[in-house]
DNA sequence: CACTTGACCTGTCCGC
DNA sequence: TGCGGACAGGTCAAGT
């Protein structure tokens, strides 16, 4: 699940589903994911309710009204579902979740005073869900290096192009996806991105002129909008917590379009790997 | 220092 | 059908 529009979409769906909710009891696993101690869960978890919901590049925030907050990672393979008794009818994707969770991928189980609940299940568990003072969270050695929000509107393709310049001589996919540089790109959004730039994700950004940079912000900004505004990219049958399934990958240019014609120039798009991650180009028209 | 690679985990898919 | 290996939407620590 987990670039900038998919945790975004995580995250406007559990502020329409649980804030304002009390949280009366959570269940973890033992091996990780979950650091906290249970005296910490018991001051500052049980009985707090949710005030809000927000997101910083990829790690969710969920505020409680304790003064804590549940900082939330999904890494590859986390998902946050909602399951309430009646708010999904029968017959919907969601329904068959209230007999099926938890699974043995469950990490943390929130319950709520209303029985509704949140799991947090994570398949590799690579993800992680702790407990820390809302004050804080600036002050964490991640919220300290990361990069600016790509979409917001202080974010300009100045600021951009100045922070690309750290990373010389790394190749432009690498510098993409180091989070200090921009946050919230992965490696889809990556991939699409640099086909919308026309730019070869090899390329040093060195070798990268002012104005391919500049045609990269625009086209990386209108991937992240399109994402967003599609709920994301989902693979096979997953929904996320409102039982919506996102629709990027109906839109998607060259991620996992191996094989098939490049809807700009017809080429086959080809698969190698770049910066240790399977990478989708064009090879015709995104320029070595 | 800047940059690249391996490790963290489990499940699935693909080729023999 | 079984088995080994590669790979999967991310990020650190450790290597060069």
């Amino acid at each position: 699940m987990p670039e900038l529009p998919e945790v975004e979409t995580v995250r406007r769906g559990l502020a329409n589903l649980i804030i304002g909710k009390v949280i009366s009891g959570q269940v973890h696993d033992t091996d990780k994911g979950f650091p906290n101690t249970p005296q910490d869960v018991q001051h500052f978890l049980i009985g707090a309710s949710v005030t809000e919901v927000r997101r910083r590049a990829k790690v969710l925030m969920i505020d409680l009204s304790t003064g804590y907050s549940l900082l939330i990672h999904l890494k590859m393979t986390g998902q946050l579902v909602f399951v309430g008794e009646t708010r999904f009818g029968a017959g919907h994707p969601n329904d068959s979740l209230i007999n099926d969770l938890p699974d043995k991928s469950t990490r943390v189980t929130l319950t709520f005073e209303d029985g509704t609940k949140l799991f947090f299940n994570d398949q590799r568990k690579f993800g992680w869900m702790r407990l820390m003072p809302t004050i804080e969270i600036p002050n964490t050695a991640f919220m300290q290096k990361v990069g600016p929000e790509p979409l917001s509107t202080y974010f300009t393709a100045n600021d951009f192009i100045q922070r690309l310049a750290r990373r010389p001589k790394t190749n432009i996919k690498a510098a993409l996806l180091d989070q200090s540089v921009v946050a919230g790109i992965g490696n889809i959004y990556a991939d699409e991105s640099l086909w919308g730039a026309k730019i070869h994700p090899t390329r040093l950004v060195s070798l990268v002129t002012e104005k391919e940079k500049t045609i990269l912000y625009t086209e990386m900004r209108a991937v992240m909008n399109l994402a967003v505004e599609k709920g994301g990219s989902s693979n096979s049958t997953y929904v996320n917590a409102e039982g919506k399934k996102g629709s990027y990958m109906d839109f998607a240019r060259v991620f996992r379009r191996e094989g098939l014609e490049c809807p700009r120039c017809g080429a086959i798009i080809e698969k190698t790997r770049v910066a240790g991650r399977g990478t989708h180009v064009c090879p015709v028209c995104q320029a070595i």
